[in-house]
DNA sequence: CAATACCAAGCAAGCGCTTGGTTTGTAAAC
DNA sequence: GTTTACAAACCAAGCGCTTGCTTGGTATTG
């Protein structure tokens, strides 16, 4: 299953928005809005302009504009999730299940949704209390696929260190990258920068 | 050099405030502030409030809010760079060096400093670009700690990947400890937390 | 008696969001 | 094939509130 068959199954099950319809295009200016400048600093005005409309109109699509950066968040998570597990089963290893999944959050990160995954990283705090409670809810769904795989590595004898404290770290390392790699220059492809995390953690290329 | 004399050193040559001053008390009171709510949502009013002022008494201190900000975030990186040159002068080979420039990343972000360490990382964003350079001018004097010691075990052959991209997930992972570790539960000390780092990378303890 | 530290009051600007009314898309009714 | 009906999408205006910061004056300290 290629990743936009992954994405046309979730939009006709109403999971996430089209991108091509007024509500996507939002979220995809709000994601990038709220990236660029922070959720506090961008404006009901900014995220109305991004889009073409007054700012007053923004509020037959949202409540509130928390309820924007909560749906940011949903749809990234519900996207990515459905791609990572496909991530999975497609490797056969525990090792090739690992890189699988350090290459596909990478691309998350970086690639199409790169935006909107900075946002569910660094926009936390701003979530109200309650929301966060959901979005938390749909994150160990996925959480889940990293912890088998590493458990996995960890009884073969193939990792040091307790799965949780990897997960965890691996969380950071990866989410970093969005602020500071950059594929156009240095010539670091993606697949480079995961043949580079896997090294970091003593997993050489094709072994 | 102990920890202390490091602090004293700081202040009586006037790099950092005197945390018993009222000015070093108002950047504490800012960090903690600024790592709980973020920058934006902290206002003038409230960073008076904590240190028992008036809103417009700040402005006899500093001249904006942002200056507050930077404030915050120069002396912290002012302290961290000396405890992590002393971190490292102390430890004789490559290994003992790396470890020692782990445990004290972590120190700093989940210690004392610790409020001052995540604004310095998540609020990032909300510093004036002219500010930034200012601040990314003291950051490259302690990265070179870092990558002088990463080069050496790479050389040694002890490291497989490439040592700026290690630094740079080791920066993401470790800050991202802040958001997750709580010592006082789970039963993880800091050196714990900092064996599972080098054992992540491939290093046993004590080898 | 000067400098430093602070208070009380409030201003101008920007914020999220509401309101009442107009346009646009769609599809059944005639 | 034009008319009617109606909801969805949007605009123009602005309200009530909060924000960072200013001002003019008063204690406090060496």
């Amino acid at each position: 299953m290629n990743q936009s068959k992954i994405l046309k199954d979730l939009i006709s099950d109403n999971l996430v928005s089209d991108p091509n319809g007024a509500r996507g295009r939002l979220l995809k200016e709000a994601a990038r809005l709220f990236r660029d400048k922070g959720y506090e600093r961008t404006t009901v005005r900014d995220l109305a302009a991004a889009v073409g409309i007054q700012s007053g109109s923004l509020f037959h699509h949202f409540r509130t504009k928390e309820e924007i950066l909560k749906a940011v968040m949903v749809e990234t998570i519900r996207l990515n999730t459905a791609l990572m597990q496909a991530a999975v089963d497609a490797a056969p290893t525990s090792q090739e299940k690992l890189r699988a999944l350090v290459r596909a959050e990478l691309e998350s990160v970086n690639g199409q949704t790169g935006e909107a995954m900075a946002v569910l990283v660094f926009e936390w705090r701003s979530l109200a209390e309650e929301s966060q409670a959901d979005v938390l809810e749909l994150r160990d769904i996925y959480e889940k696929l990293w912890l088998d795989t590493l458990e996995s590595l960890r009884q073969e004898g193939r990792l040091l260190a307790d799965p949780f404290v990897v997960r965890r770290m691996l969380t950071g390392a990866l989410s970093w990258t969005v602020t500071w790699y950059r594929p156009e220059r240095g010539g670091l492809t993606l697949d480079g920068l995961t043949d580079q995390t896997m090294a970091m953690m003593g997993f050489a290329p094709g072994a």
